[in-house]
This record gives structure tokens, C-alpha cells and sequence, in this order.
DNA sequence: GCCCCGATTGAACAGCGGTTTAGTCTTTGA
DNA sequence: TCAAAGACTAAACCGCTGTTCAATCGGGGC
């Protein structure tokens, strides 16, 4: 189907070049003109809600387990996807434009994440924490963020084949600085966390809840 | 002087509406017209880019301690800020845009983060690591990607109060599970590192380096 | 007093964006 | 076979952008 192939090559330079790509580039790659673009979707925001939805229909049926809970571990398995590249930009785009794709993904990978993290806590793998909710979505916001950081300071269009290769890179950068915060933590004793644990029982001002 | 005027306003609107924004919508900030401003400035371009000195210039001078190493120090003290706040949304969008400016801001937390962990580890209160500049990067990136995914993911303006607010509302948040990660870790044995140190001992593949 | 120079303006220009429209072509169904 | 419906195109339209240009205004030097 002709619209299909629209939507796909949409999803590709979307990815690419950002939400700001025009129509008319985007028909060029699906070998067609503007004009049929909006004639099938309405305008580019009902092209880019179709894409939203089909890419979230795609991610949702493929992250078998795509997320581990952990930051390192979800890039290093995203650089590890070959098949679902532009479906990974695409989303990172949609990130970096905001919008509902964009929230509605990090919600998802923050309920994930939580998940399972809570599976490692079962398992004896991971320690328990005093907030599992907000420590998962400390986690995910740090992970994708660092994500999005490295995608924004490259200005101009993002190869399919630079972000894969630039993945891994990334993964084998980040993985030792992770595995040594993630076993040992960063500081050497327990008076911050103590001092702050003292704190919230006892706020000076009502502000933070423990 | 009109040319400081016309500054000031393009970094107070590049910060609320991004780069994106037009140099009519500036220059009425300013009190004067779009032709005015690329009089003095030679053209967008050139006004971004002295936006870009001027902001690097007033960072430098007053980051006397805007780092700490830790990101929620870093997004705890940004959030203090309350006249330099213009500057430190500015920096924000010039990481989402790429360019130079952002480009040199992460390098400079960067190498920030890595003395400040550095006097850190001398003072005893921060664990040493293999790798201290590749822990800094990681730091670094995690603490400002997270605060650009936040903003990225709120569309439209993003008006200053809310910067400040929502800033605070975020350190609140991230602060146990940041001392949590800090002090205990995530994992409570050492069996990962430990595999992934051997393993790049004597990788099957020489891809990482020790 | 005059003149020149920089600041400043308002209008116009050129290009690109999404969208509209009129028209052609292809398919389909009775 | 014919006509209606939808796919598709080419061109135009309109609003927005950064930029240019001619003209005007306002002081400072000779």
C-alpha cells in the first residue's frame, strides 16, 4: 500500500532529519508527491500521529525486553536491535519534539523499569529501595536523557548507520563508569544519606515527603 | 546600549521558544524591528552567536561552585540559581540545538565534574574509579541529559517561573534515589563488574579497552 | 551652518513551509 | 460499457521566515 510506504518513509526521515523534515522531502523518498501525503493523512500532524501510533504499536510488541531497569542495560541492548533502528530514533525524536508519543513512551519505560526492577529486588539481584517508583524513574530519565543529550549535540540529519555504530560506542564508554556506580554506589560513607533520611522525617519546611 | 538590549531579549526568547524562534518576535522583545537587529548582528546566525560568548562568559564567571560532580547537585544548585536562571535555560537549549556553544558547555561540565570528583576522591569522601574522566563523562551526561529530556518533553514555552519551580519540584524528587545509587548502589554483589573486568582482560573481541 | 555617519525604520524581496485546488488517470462495480 | 470513486499530480496559494534596501532621524565634528 502506497500510504504504508508514505508512513514508513516518513518514520525513516522523522528520524532522521527531526519533525522538522517537509512533506515534500518526505514524498520525494516515498516516490510520491505532497500533495497525496496530506490527501491520505489530512496534514503533517495526522502523518506524524500515524507514525506515533504505528511505532508504538511495533515497539510495544517487540520489547520482549527491551528494558532491563538499568541504563547500561538498556543501551546496550538497543544497540544490540539491527531490525528496529529507525523505530528506536523515530522515538528518540519524538522525545526531543515532546508531544504525546514522547510522554506516552518514557511513561511506559518508567512503569518497565519499575517492573523490573522489582524483579531483580525479588530475585535478590538488586537492592530494595526506599521509593522503587521514583528510583525507576530516576533511572529511565538519566538513561534516556544521556540518550537524548548525545543525539541533540550532533547537529543536522542522524544516519541509520552512525546511530548504530555510535550505540555501541556510547555502550562501551558508559558500561564501566555504570557497573562501578551500580556495585559500589559513589561515595565512601553513609552521612548524606543519613543526613537526608534524617532530614524528610523532620523538614524544616513541609516541602519534600519521605 | 540597543545591541545589549537586543541580546538580552533574544537569550530570554531562545530559552523560552528555542532557537526556532523569529527575529520579529525578538526584536519587538526589544523594542525595535527585525531589520535592526541584523544591523547590528549581521544576521541570526550571528546574533546566536553572541548570545553564545556572552552566556559562556557569564557561566564562566559564576559557576564558582555550579558543579559539584554529582547530578543532583548539579540540578539542585542550577535550581538556586535565580538570576542566572535566563543563562542556565539558555545553555539548555543550546544542548537540545547542538552547535558549538553546547557542544563546549558539556565538555566544560565535564572536565569540571571530573575535578571536583577528583577532590573528592583526595578528601576521602568519594570512591575512586578505574576510569575517572569516562565516570565524570557518564556523570555528566546522565545529570544534564535527564534535565534536557524534561524540558524536551514539556512542548511549547517554557516560561521562567516554571523553569524555576519545576526545576525544584525535580531535585525533590531524584534526591533519595540519587543517595540511594550514591551510597549503596543498585546491585548487591560484585558479580557483574567482576565479569565484565575480566572480560575486558581478555576480550573475545578487542573492542573495548581497558 | 553644514555635513556626514551611524542608528533606526518600514516596506519590499525571496524562499520555504503546509495546504488547497483543479484536473488527470486508474480502478472498480453495476 | 459506462460512470462513479478514489489515487495521484502539478501548480498555485498563503503565511511565515531571514534578509535587503531605500529613506529618515539624530547628533558630533569642521
Amino acid at each position: 500500500m502506497t500510504a504504508e510506504r508514505i508512513r514508513d518513509a516518513a518514520i525513516l526521515r522523522f528520524g532522521r532529519d527531526g519533525f522538522a523534515a517537509g512533506l515534500r522531502a518526505i514524498a520525494a523518498d516515498a516516490g510520491v508527491t505532497a500533495g497525496l501525503v496530506v490527501h491520505h493523512f489530512g496534514s503533517k500532524d495526522g502523518l506524524r500521529k500515524a507514525c506515533d501510533v504505528y511505532v508504538l504499536e511495533v515497539i510495544r510488541s517487540e520489547k520482549t525486553k527491551a528494558t532491563t531497569g538499568s541504563p547500561a542495560g538498556m543501551i546496550a541492548q538497543l544497540a544490540e536491535i539491527e531490525e528496529y533502528a529507525p523505530h528506536a530514533l523515530y522515538s528518540l525524536r519524538s522525545m526531543q519534539a515532546g508531544g504525546e508519543l514522547g510522554n506516552a513512551f518514557v511513561e511506559q519505560m518508567c512503569a518497565d523499569a519499575e517492573t523490573y526492577l522489582e524483579a531483580g529486588v525479588q530475585a535478590g539481584m538488586i537492592r530494595p529501595s526506599r521509593d522503587p517508583a521514583g528510583r525507576a524513574r530516576y533511572l529511565t530519565y538519566q538513561g534516556m536523557g544521556s540518550l537524548l543529550l548525545w543525539m541533540s549535540l550532533r547537529q543536522g540529519p542522524v544516519e541509520l548507520d552512525d546511530f548504530r555504530t555510535e550505540l555501541r560506542r556510547l555502550s562501551n564508554e558508559i558500561t564501566l563508569p555504570a557497573l562501578e556506580l551500580f556495585t559500589d554506589g559513589l561515595f565512601v560513607d553513609r552521612s548524606m544519606l543519613d543526613e537526608y533520611l534524617l532530614y524528610v522525617s523532620d523538614p524544616p519546611d513541609g516541602s519534600p515527603k519521605p
